[in-house]
DNA sequence: TGACAAAAATAGCCTAGGCAATAAAATATG
DNA sequence: CATATTTTATTGCCTAGGCTATTTTTGTCA
């Protein structure tokens, strides 16, 4: 056969997973001019850990990595930065000497007591154009897919 | 006020740009996976820049770049890895002696036609649990959240 | 024309992501 | 109990992403 010329019939820049990756980066980027806009002098993950903390006190480094599907080696990284700007503490685990539980600072959790609602009010502003029907849908959407794309790569 | 033992009322995990960030990793770690299965050498970046220069021949970095949303640095680098695998070829741009015209070679081309099946019916196993219906209304949620989030931040 | 701004590609820097490897501690198993 | 396996955290390595220069051309316009 001779494919030289051939031309593929579809569009990968407007394909389903294509957009989903290319509008994580956009999200990614638009929270990130976010919190320098802000001052905040974190990154959009580093303010996701934070926010975990917030709700989950004394966790571990797998139990912030796992959920988030992140690495543990990056989890590692972040959390560095994170106490190197006094927002959070690492403490020995009692029960484990090889685990650490990880808390909020008081300054970390001033940090995100006065960031989250502006940050909330961003994401809402990404979301107008749509109603709240259609928000629902997306999210149902983009779950079923998460379990797919899972499942699928454990075969 | 004493906010130390507030919760706060949504679910970070949950929400659809946290979802839509995630998914998008978990894409690109499918995609990744299965590059590697087949003994591609290749990223998923670096396949996403060999597809669209098959479908558009002597295209500029810029123009690459541009409707990915990605930096022309990154470009660059990306660039300079296919090229060392022998699977595309900068020339000249005679009209413009400040840019390139990419191209890919016979290798790359062939490397294209013999891999793309493969990831098309990848791409279509991770929607297999959505029909049709579904699959075009969450192309078209997405395509309206980028066009929103594109606007919101060119404020 | 001649200075000046804009565009194309690139390099440098830092963080995130994902992988392999390692050390230390905990758990399982024969 | 002793040995092996697993788990937790960490480091090293490489690529992508996103910024800021920097260089070379091109385009503008006074």
């Amino acid at each position: 056969m001779s494919p030289k010329t051939m031309r593929y019939p579809y569009d990968p820049e407007q394909s389903a997973s294509n957009l989903i990756h290319r509008l994580g980066r956009l999200i990614r980027q638009g929270a990130a001019q976010y919190l320098v806009d802000q001052g905040a002098g974190v990154t959009p993950e580093q303010w996701g850990l934070l926010v975990k903390l917030a709700a989950s006190l004394g966790a571990t480094q797998v139990s912030l990595a796992d959920p988030l599907l992140k690495d543990h080696a990056n989890i590692t990284r972040m959390l560095d930065g994170l106490q190197r700007r006094g927002l959070i503490r690492r403490r020995p685990n009692p029960g484990d000497r090889r685990s650490h539980h990880i808390h909020l600072t008081d300054a970390g959790r001033e940090f995100v007591d006065d960031l989250l609602p502006g940050v909330l009010e961003q994401k809402a502003r990404w979301f107008e154009g749509m109603n709240q029907a259609q928000l629902d849908q997306l999210v149902e959407l983009l779950k079923l897919l998460e379990a797919n794309i899972r499942d699928a790569d454990n075969d």
